[in-house]
DNA sequence: AGAAGACCTTGACCGAGATCAAGTGGACGC
DNA sequence: GCGTCCACTTGATCTCGGTCAAGGTCTTCT
């Protein structure tokens, strides 16, 4: 099944993400010339999208699921440098290959562009740059956010950090408020929360046990968790429940 | 000392980084628009230019210095989260405060505009903008890479790692090449370091002290450094002398 | 239904790096 | 010349998280 995914959403007008991803600003006629160069493509979890060192020869944005960016150490060691939700932009404008790999991590669908084309149209099109260098602004803040969590957390704080981040993210697309209890699922296994934290599978499955025995958060299988108190979540992960990033 | 140290390159093209700064792609006309909003500051060491959460009412340019981009959690500890080197670039258009501290770590000069009128600038002109994405992508990768670094590398590794970008720099502004042994000053304590790395100022001693036990480095005092074979310091920051990043 | 294979949990032990503490060496002011 | 301060070094000990190992649970395939 690997193409028979495909989706058409040829009109970018109902397009899921229209109002977050790299066309966010554009008005109608953009809209129709990015339109004539886009395609979808599909991808299984666990496939790899680009491999590190790659000539890249498209670049896009996420439709729908979830991707992650990860270097790896000739003896195998793994870290996850950053999480690919929907509307996230893959790919460099002006750089060929590519510096980490992408994988999906569940199934995924991305919006296309190849990369000549794409360009050329972004040296025209103000309102992709300006939107582009906004969303890359933005993933800098988050990587350096991250940079705390990978230098100064210890590992129970990590597994809040990370939790906090994706319920915080699910309340907003739910539109659900951050007052009552946050009900998700884990689009990560323990694995890749390890590769993403800079922890072993062990110490997450630890740290997830603990902080369900402390009732900080509640378990229903091993994916399905529900937050009663995000303030409560967000004091652990060493966040005095100020702000920190809503991706 | 405050302000007697102002420098006035008020000529542009004579700017030490003029070539690689935002104004880099700038035509003779743009650069005489950016020449009437400029405006020199300097600063010395341990001065804080930008402190976390404050209004920046400007953006600029690092001319000479170094300074590092830090957070902190309420309890004290700190994590370094950029490191800014000359033609490195401070602030963000587009939003009005700021997400860290700006420490100048050394004496330091800047470049600065006021933001409203950059904006602007920047607005009608595309060639700075494309060279802020730019800029602002190859800091993404810096800040993804030093991920891999803080979540994975061991203390040693760590050290060498910091040593060999600091080594490779310095060789490729002195225009030295890395065939040869490379000599410099390390900007940093022992605990500006450590705040780099997510390491103690100890552990930072103690790998130092172990990396010129095994000759790796050679020490004169406690700052200046002799790298006889950036090859073999490349081995032991665990990135087998590839390529990684030459900032 | 049973086997196989992901994915996850839990336990026992160990070691890298943190913490606590004492001491060194050079720069600077008096 | 001498005290003081700061950056750094070195040692002793402790602890968090890694490593190794055994089992559990759920899904999928036959």
């Amino acid at each position: 099944m690997t193409l028979n995914t495909l989706v058409d959403h040829s009109n970018c007008e109902d397009c899921p993400i229209r109002h977050r991803a790299v066309c966010a600003r554009c008005d109608a006629d953009e809209l129709v010339a990015l339109e004539e160069i886009k395609y979808y493509r599909s991808f299984e979890a666990g496939q790899t999208i680009i491999w590190s060192g790659d000539q890249m020869n498209f670049v896009g944005s996420v439709v729908s699921g979830i991707a992650s960016l990860t270097q790896t150490m000739e003896d195998g060691r793994t870290q996850m440098v950053g999480l690919l939700l929907p509307s996230d932009f893959v790919g460099r404008p002006g750089r060929d290959s590519a510096p980490y790999d992408v994988v999906a991590t569940t199934d995924l669908v991305m919006c296309c562009f190849r990369k000549k084309p794409f360009e050329d149209l972004m040296n025209r099109t103000p309102h992709i740059a300006q939107r582009l260098l906004q969303m890359t602004l933005d993933e800098l803040d988050a990587a350096r956010e991250w940079m705390l969590v990978l230098g100064r957390k210890t590992a129970r704080e990590k597994i809040a950090s990370l939790l906090s981040i994706i319920a915080r993210r699910d309340a907003s697309v739910s539109q659900k408020g951050l007052s009552g209890p946050i009900v998700f699922d884990l689009p990560l296994t323990r694995e890749a929360m390890a590769d993403y934290l800079g922890l072993t599978l062990e110490t997450v499955s630890r740290q997830i046990s603990a902080l369900k025995k402390d009732e900080v958060i509640l378990l229903e299988g091993k994916r399905h968790v529900t937050v009663p108190d995000i303030g409560r979540l967000m004091e652990e992960a060493g966040d005095d429940a100020d702000g920190g990033f809503l991706v």
